[in-house]
DNA sequence: GTTAGCATGTAAGGAGTTACATGATTTT
DNA sequence: AAAATCATGTAACTCCTTACATGCTAAC
């Protein structure tokens, strides 16, 4: 059940894991984020809050701080138990729709807020989803060699480049973290100790 | 009237400019020019080439050597003289919405099928896109440096990197087109004299 | 004889955008 | 006083995928 954007609510629930923020600050946030290509509009970012709040991962924070600063009533929206559970899931599940363009990123971005294993586990798995597609279009590319004017043979050589870049990033990526195999915040499915945890981040080297 | 997936149209028309097809091969060879991300699906072409044979851009080429090859019964289509103007157009007038990123790749791919002038435009729409995109990046990145934990920085620095890299691939492609302003097709508008050529491409370089 | 590949199509639904509707506050 | 920014929300619509429905031929 709730299936619906697996990526965008992956990225809500991971921003207020971060710190509690209401609609326009978290679309600002999603934007500079993920906003390589198209940015995420109101329309998608509303329905999905209420569905998160229906849902009970996500409550309204208190609305007193709201009026004091001017402006409109905000509605600031903040993880319950129930959020972070579901988040950690979210993460530590990392099924192979992880390793899709999009859904990667959002991952990534949250690298922080998961354990050792599973960091692993989405970077090999994307690496290697990378690794079929270089494969499947180099062997496309062999066969039609020939066939193909210049514009098109430039575009499939840009394309496998950014491939190939981004296998080579990844797999320095793996690297480090097979080194400094350091946890950054423990816990995937039991205690909430680290509840408190300010937006301050982790560092890694 | 017709505003169905553009991109997708464009290149159901570019791959028949170059020689008729059926509805299957199609969908292999939309796959191996564009297919980095998700694939094209049936759901998606057949409805389309339904909606470009309706709209008298596209026919259904002898249905004789259909027969001959075996297997079940295939629609080979082809372009119509109003296919053929119509791609023209697409390529000629090449508004903002081909500096998207699908969008800008199916240009591309067709480059030889039109003049000089309009693929400098998209050649040089495309990278100031690109520009908006790293100015705003940088800024939002400069003011959140502090706050963001090394995965996010990472992550933004390759996502950097990689649009930096296509800004400098179009203006060198730039550079090439300035250098040896060569037509490749001619038209863009009027004659249809070109009809007969082959799928063999014309050479740049 | 069953699996894999060729070939065409439809129906349902997911994921997201644009445009609309509303209104307060701050800056120019 | 106008324009920009802050702030929330809905309705309609687009594009596309998944899953279904059908059936033939080649290879194992």
């Amino acid at each position: 059940m709730a299936k619906r954007g697996a990526a965008l609510e992956l990225a809500v629930l991971g921003l207020l894991h971060e710190s509690p923020m209401h609609g326009y600050e978290l679309r600002k946030r999603v934007n500079a984020l993920f906003g390589w290509g198209r940015v995420l509009s109101y329309g998608t970012l509303y329905p999905c809050l209420k569905q998160l709040l229906r849902a009970g991962l996500i409550t309204q924070a208190d609305t007193e701080s709201t009026v004091k600063t001017g402006r409109r009533a905000r509605i600031v929206y903040k993880l319950t138990a129930d959020g972070k559970e579901h988040f950690a899931d979210l993460m530590a599940e990392a099924g192979p729709s992880a390793w899709d363009d999009e859904s990667f990123g959002v991952h990534f971005a949250f690298f922080a807020q998961t354990d050792a294993e599973t960091r692993m586990r989405i970077l090999e798995g994307r690496r290697s989803r990378l690794e079929e597609r270089l494969a499947r279009v180099r062997t496309a590319l062999a066969r039609t060699r020939e066939r193909v004017d210049a514009y098109t043979l430039e575009l499939q050589r840009h394309g496998l480049d950014s491939v190939e870049r981004e296998v080579r990033w990844l797999t320095e990526l793996i690297d480090v973290e097979r080194a400094g195999g350091r946890t950054t915040t423990s816990d995937t499915t039991s205690d909430t100790t680290s509840a408190e945890a300010p937006a301050q981040p982790q560092e890694i080297e």
